[in-house]
DNA sequence: TAATCATATAACCATACAGTGATATGTCAA
DNA sequence: TTGACATATCACTGTATGGTTATATGATTA
């Protein structure tokens, strides 16, 4: 595996490395979300909410819709929360 | 999942979210080795590769023994490599 | 057009932590 | 015991980034 390919993995990793990004993503497993639905869902500032949403689009982890003046994200792969799954169950030994 | 869980989750995921811990990984997928030989095969300091060692151990994501003055390091669950594997081909997208 | 709502961005601060050099600890051989 | 080797730890620096407040941008309605 190359440096460039290693540098991106762990970049991936690190974006799942955060307990509110993987809250925002704990709220979006069922349907995509407004802002300000995941905002309210995880109660946390609309700024900071909004920065984590952008950073997990441009990484290619959630889809994002614009609506009217809502803008809608979702889970683009369900492979991310399979991982957060099998990463639980590896803790619980 | 309680907030609890969400931040061990994400404490493990953030230590596959560096690119020298995953290399450090990488030299550990055939057999364990010793921190010299994980310092050659990396090509990084020693104070550094031990640094990761142990952060990796403590994580319960590698194992560790101690053989005379050697300290023997190998990966305890074959999902961890699993996992760099399932993000490398959801980037290839 | 003006007012309101939804989202994004900018500037800033504080903290976490990767990397380094020096040194401590522990183990073996001569 | 002394010296050489293997590993761990300490103190420190620099940098990346999460969170905040304030503001900008854009869309909708009255």
């Amino acid at each position: 595996m190359t440096h460039g390919e290693l540098e991106q993995i762990a970049q991936h990793f690190r974006l799942l490395g955060e307990p509110m990004r993987l809250r925002i993503l704990q709220a979006l497993c069922q349907k995509p979300r407004s802002v300000n639905e995941v905002v309210t869902a995880v109660g946390a500032t609309q700024a900071n909410v909004s920065k984590h949403l952008s950073l997990l689009a441009a990484a290619g982890i959630l889809t994002r819709e614009k609506n009217g003046q809502c803008v809608y994200y979702g889970l683009k792969d369900p492979l991310t929360l399979k991982m957060c799954e099998l990463v639980r169950s590896q803790l619980a030994d």
